[in-house]
DNA sequence: ATGCATAATTATGAATTCAAAACGCCACAC
DNA sequence: GTGTGGCGTTTTGAATTCATAATTATGCAT
């Protein structure tokens, strides 16, 4: 009997570690697996039907991004967030995402903003349902960063992000500021439109700064 | 016959994977692996001593720092920085390390400035010999960095300055500047005691923006 | 009963083994 | 002469095995 549906034998295959590693950041943010908590590799290995090499090295992956800390001779953790923490994470994606904004407004083209307008048109409609907004409000930011086209800050500001879901109270990105959120996006996308990457930037910090207090 | 000269036996012990990986990044800067080129496991784990598994360990976290590139099926590439790579890179640093002046500038102790002040005077006593004002600068940006007191700002420009040094130019820091470099340095250092943020940051940009230009 | 030393257990870190995929080479067909 | 297909080698990716360090449990002495 020939072994069915094996994947893609050879087209765009993915690493096992790889692989691994996302389900490991899943179960982190889920918070299967809870911020200063021990992970019992032996467990794991037999929850997915995997050896320990693809874990562990999945595993030193994790630690290089922060989401888990690795101790000599007693293996890995999950990364505690201090306050702290989260107050530098957070200045560094306000200054990141900033200075996408200011350079999307300064050497996007007409094509690029328009796609932003028509997202962030998106986003005026949905302040309805919370998790339909967050999740455009989030696709905005991410589609804003594409567009910045650097692709070293983006996978910078996406481990960043990714971090940032350790905290219990990432209400930093889901405050119940929808309209307050809505009203400081249109004034980034405004900006951008006028092509004044100074005030683009500004404003962005600005919405950054009001979620921070927010969540405070 | 007691075994003599194992290293301490559990006080402040590294993970071997570590040891290699920062093995492996002194060869690719040292351009004993070439940009572009693939790693040969085997190879190198006969030159280390060590078997292949805390090899791919180290491989691993290279790869999340960007320093190599793995391809499914056929193992590391050091990574090739394109122009266009460079170029994003250092904005980034530019912008990183334009916030942590303004940073240091607003929180800073007088203690703080007083021994980066210190360390400046030693930087401007030190303009004979190319590489040792190339260290006291480097110590200077590093020293600010650290009194920005943010980690993850910290462990991010450390990447990217590790991915800069992939590029064989990467002149971007060691152009023969000397005197510019230095009088740029004292306007910063200067608008850190002086305590104006804005002034700082703006500096430190242009302070990159030279660096960019000397080096195009 | 408590504290310390020591033995047993467990988990980690690293080496080794195994299977499968990629690469190169050569023969053969067109 | 060129292209294509199969065979053998090499190398990767993953599982397994082994050794050592850490933790827990146990026993003994005070």
């Amino acid at each position: 009997m020939a072994t069915i549906d094996l994947p893609p034998p050879s087209l765009s295959r993915r690493a096992l570690y790889q692989d691994v590693a996302e389900r490991l950041r899943e179960q982190i943010f889920a918070r299967a697996l809870e911020p200063g908590s021990w992970i019992d590799e032996m467990k794991l290995c037999a929850a997915y039907g995997i050896s320990r090499t693809p874990l562990r090295e999945a595993l030193k992956v994790l630690a290089v991004e922060g989401l888990v800390t690795m101790k000599v001779g007693r293996g890995a953790y999950v990364t505690e967030m201090s306050r702290d923490d989260v107050a530098q994470v957070y200045r560094l994606l306000s200054l990141l995402e900033a200075d996408a904004a200011a350079q999307v407004a300064t050497e996007g083209s007409d094509e690029d903003i328009a796609e932003l307008r028509a997202l962030h048109a998106r986003l005026e409609k949905q302040t309805r349902q919370r998790d339909a907004f967050f999740a455009a409000n989030e696709t905005f930011h991410l589609r804003l960063l594409a567009l910045a086209r650097n692709r070293w800050r983006e996978q910078i500001v996406a481990d960043l992000r990714k971090v940032m879901k350790l905290n219990r109270h990432h209400s930093l990105f889901k405050q119940g500021r929808v309209a307050e959120s809505l009203a400081e996006h249109r004034a980034v996308m405004d900006a951008i439109e006028a092509r004044d990457a100074e005030a683009a930037a500004r404003l962005m910090r600005e919405h950054f700064q009001r979620g921070l207090e927010a969540a405070a």
